[in-house]
DNA sequence: TAGCATGATTTGAG
DNA sequence: CTCAAATCATGCTA
């Protein structure tokens, strides 16, 4: 800044010629002096000191001369706008803020409180297929990231908006006063209040933009099940290892029967079914390496049977809606043969097919007993028992015809609930 | 950290 | 669609 006080207008190159030469003169002279103060103290009033600029502001404003020049400015103003505001068209709404808008609203960071965030959050769980108590630990640990993802936007947003708010109730005042000296329509303020708020709103976008991301990482950490795989709980392993083990034959619950399992387990039937297809085939790859266990779980299941028997009542391993009501339909289409191969052998429950019927459970439960204490080695009866052939020969559980549909309840009306075992 | 365990996904058949 | 089989990706443990 440097600071003078007069300068000659011939300093100024900007000026029109006629304007310049205000010395000397004879008639207007006095007139074209005063407009040739006028605009310097224009030109100048940037250069100065604010109490300068103050001063010499105000002695502007109480010009004789001020009203005239104002006009002739209002003027040339109107027709460079004009020329301005041709190029300046409503810009059409951004489909791109559009999108993060939409995604926001849908993850429910934006939009209407908690209840949004929490339905979002549950939707995408339910997406992801892991629904059930197990998971309500992790799913509130989401909300709570979630929530924190949506407090911090609407506090950003809300600075930004004050502080959009606040610059342009700045540039309105700035404008405002300066529209006394400086020809500035209301309109012209208008368009200038637009600009903010274009630039403040592309601010946003990328506030929207970077919460957007914020919230498909949240996502994509806890909710991809594949991802964060967690290991049942011992109590959900258990059951579905008992049901397994309980239906050794034919290891293939019904529909029914995984809802019920699923229901117990605090799992999804999906998952139920990604178990026992888990389970099949890696029983029937390493027998051995599951003997025990089998015998355990054969043998707990025996115990189970023989109270519940012993009480008098139906007998049956939990949830074991199926084998009752697959048995008749089962055995008609896969008869004798294989019914042979149970009573054939050291007890291995694995060849022994499609027995089907509704004491099949307890058939498969004593056997393992009995394998228990037969007193052969493990390791050993494991390897004779597991042959490839044996599989194929006998058909193991893959000759079962499509157990699924076999087993399905809607086969046998009212029996697949009936527990008339024995 | 390696190696095994295990739940989920993919692929191909029926 | 369900299933077997292979595979992936993560969890768990010694």
């Amino acid at each position: 800044m440097h600071s003078h006080t007069g300068v000659g207008m011939a300093g100024h190159p900007g000026l029109p010629q006629h304007m310049q030469e205000g010395n000397g003169g004879t008639d207007g002279d006095g007139r074209k002096q005063d407009i040739g103060d006028i605009l310097q103290q224009i030109m100048t009033i940037t250069d100065q000191s604010l109490d300068e600029a103050q001063a010499r502001k105000h002695a502007l404003n109480c010009h004789r001369m001020k009203p005239a020049l104002f006009n002739v400015l209002c003027e040339i103003k109107e027709k460079t706008v004009l020329s301005i505001r041709g190029a300046q068209e409503e810009e059409p709404p951004d489909p791109q803020l559009m999108r993060l808008d939409n995604m926001l609203l849908a993850e429910g960071v934006s939009g209407p409180e908690k209840g949004g965030g929490s339905a979002a959050a549950a939707a995408a769980a339910a997406a992801s297929g892991g629904a059930g108590a197990d998971n309500s630990a992790e799913h509130s640990d989401y909300r709570a990231k979630l929530s924190q993802i949506r407090q911090i936007y609407h506090t950003e947003l809300e600075k930004y908006e004050q502080a959009c708010n606040e610059f342009t109730t700045h540039v309105m005042n700035l404008l405002r006063e300066q529209s006394r000296t400086r020809p500035i329509s209301p309109k012209e303020i208008e368009r200038m209040v637009n600009i903010i708020h274009r630039k403040f709103s592309s601010i946003q976008m990328q506030l929207k933009q970077s919460t957007c991301e914020a919230v498909m990482i949240l996502r994509s950490r806890f909710l991809d099940a594949r991802r964060k795989r967690r290991n049942f709980n011992k109590q959900a392993t258990e059951i579905l290892n008992e049901y397994f083990y309980s239906h050794l034959s034919n290891p293939y619950p019904s529909e029914e029967a995984k809802e019920e399992l699923a229901k117990k387990c605090a799992i999804t039937v999906a998952q139920v079914s990604n178990w026992f297809g888990n389970k099949r085939i890696r029983y029937k790859k390493n027998i051995g390496k599951f003997q025990e266990e089998a015998n355990m779980y054969a043998a707990r299941t025996a115990v189970n049977a023989a109270n519940a028997s012993s009480h008098g009542s139906q007998a049956n391993s939990p949830s074991t809606p199926n084998s009752a009501g697959s048995a008749g339909s089962f055995n008609m289409s896969n008869s004798g043969d294989l019914f042979m191969s149970v009573q054939s052998l050291n007890g291995d429950s694995y060849q022994g097919a499609q027995v089907g019927a509704n004491v099949q459970s307890q058939v498969d439960t004593l056997r393992h007993v009995i394998s228990q204490t037969g007193g052969y080695s493990e390791g050993l009866t494991a390897n004779q028992m597991y042959s490839p052939q044996g599989i194929n020969a006998n058909g193991g559980w893959q000759d079962a015809p499509t157990p699924s549909s076999v087993t399905s309840p809607t086969e046998g009306p009212g029996s697949v609930h009936s527990d008339t075992s024995n």
